[in-house]
DNA sequence: CGTATCCTTGATTCGCTTCAACATTAGTGG
DNA sequence: CCACTAATGTTGAAGCGAATCAAGGATACG
């Protein structure tokens, strides 16, 4: 079957078929023939070095990003300078779907190391998707997936305290990493804690505050971005354990 | 053109094509043809009485739902008890959409007030997505839309203090109401305070004083419900005039 | 090796929450 | 129609958690 379909496999050209990020990106559940025809999609690679912007608020809106390599940020700015990040992306995921609604960019992704993406058209995406069986599909997922995640910051943002968002923060991350075959318990963060801070609508002396009193009761190890989880549970108990039993 | 498609136009069933809020709702800039297949999909109206759910968080999903008349809320709730308010939603926007991601539901739809949504197969629309070409664009719009609205409501809970929150919160909703062809300055809320104040982070008691303060400040007048804008400059002032000049 | 950035920690202030009492409205049944 | 009750909204006083202000220390980078 897929030999029969002639793709000029460039070297320099990226290959979903070939990518080992399938399992985190869009080509998740598609078949081996769908694959094949994606890899046409996707047309170039960018590298981004650390603090330039992939895109910026106002930019025009042409293609969706799939990180290869590296971890990016995205944030929101006010008119009066105060700015909020929306996000933390890692490998696999994708970046760039504000941009559908009016066709311009509504945040800036910044990238948080030297990383790289995979360009992929959106008009192209378009047109692949009434073709392909399962990129509409796919495609939906995780615009969904990003809708669903931010349901789930707005909950933090609006009921938690300020070390019921940092446990949130450590686990979601422990979590990534791990769906990314890294360890679970210990990995190195690549944002600033003011940068977590903004993310998790705290200053940041309260997250490093935060940080200290976790080391303190044993529950992580820290050692500036470096961090090693020592009690999961009792960061999972700490934000289901709020002050005292019932609501809000 | 029109004519030449035969379509049994039941009058019971809704139609697209003849309905008042296309240009709100996920048909909007289809051409008149497409429109007519999209009459194809919409299937059952399904009436839902103020406090009754319209899904439930863990419902498995099945199909997205176009407000026709009334409004409704979003929550999300958490192992504790706590709860969020998400997202209230007016006469043409679609529910339903944080299915997608998982099959299932992961969030709560109450109705507000007696309404009536368009139950839009989700299998259905994907199929059509396929043929028709202007539907798959539109409804990634709405999905791009409802992310740029999220991340709008995290630069709320993140970075603005009380007032600046349900100062937003007011003009929100009036540029909601005029929208829909509703006076801009006068509205009928149709949330408690208590629900507000989980939308914006807030307890009940600082959103009520805050409304006295706007009152007081000559902004707005407040008879429980009943809102009229008397000053949207001054209040769009209260956003970006933040604390002292300068970033957070 | 020097400098800018990032992080930690303490003291104080401020805004929102909490607790509490009361007012008002809406809904219910006699 | 009105009395009764539950739900919702307002307002005050006190407490608390995070922000702010400030200083010093560690780390990364050119």
């Amino acid at each position: 079957m897929r030999a029969s379909v002639p793709i000029s496999v460039n070297g320099l050209k990226t290959a979903c078929s070939q990518c080992n990020l399938v399992e985190l990106c869009l080509p998740f559940g598609m078949s081996d023939s769908d694959l094949d025809q994606l890899d046409e999609l996707v047309g170039a690679r960018r590298k981004v070095k650390r603090q330039q912007n992939l895109y910026r608020a106002g930019d025009p809106f042409e293609a969706i990003y799939a990180i290869r390599a590296g971890s990016f940020k995205t944030d929101v700015v006010l008119e009066d300078g105060r700015d909020q990040v929306t996000g933390f992306q890692m490998t696999g995921e994708i970046l760039g779907l504000d941009g559908i609604s009016t066709g311009t960019h509504s945040c800036n992704a910044v990238a948080l190391e030297d990383s790289e993406v995979c360009v992929i058209s959106y008009a192209k995406l378009e047109e692949l998707s009434h073709k392909v069986e399962g990129l509409q599909l796919q495609f939906h997922k995780v615009m969904s997936r990003e809708i669903v995640r931010d349901h789930g910051v707005m909950m933090l943002l609006g009921s938690m305290r300020a070390e019921e968002r940092l446990a949130a923060f450590l686990l979601n991350m422990s979590q990534r990493f791990t769906a990314r075959g890294f360890s679970a318990a210990e990995f190195h963060l690549r944002m600033t804690r003011e940068e977590i801070g903004s993310y998790l609508g705290l200053k940041l002396e309260t997250v490093s505050r935060a940080f200290s009193r976790f080391q303190e009761e044993g529950l992580i190890g820290v050692q500036q971005k470096h961090i090693r989880l020592l009690d999961t549970a009792g960061l999972r108990k700490l934000i289901q354990h709020q002050t005292a039993g019932g609501g809000r």
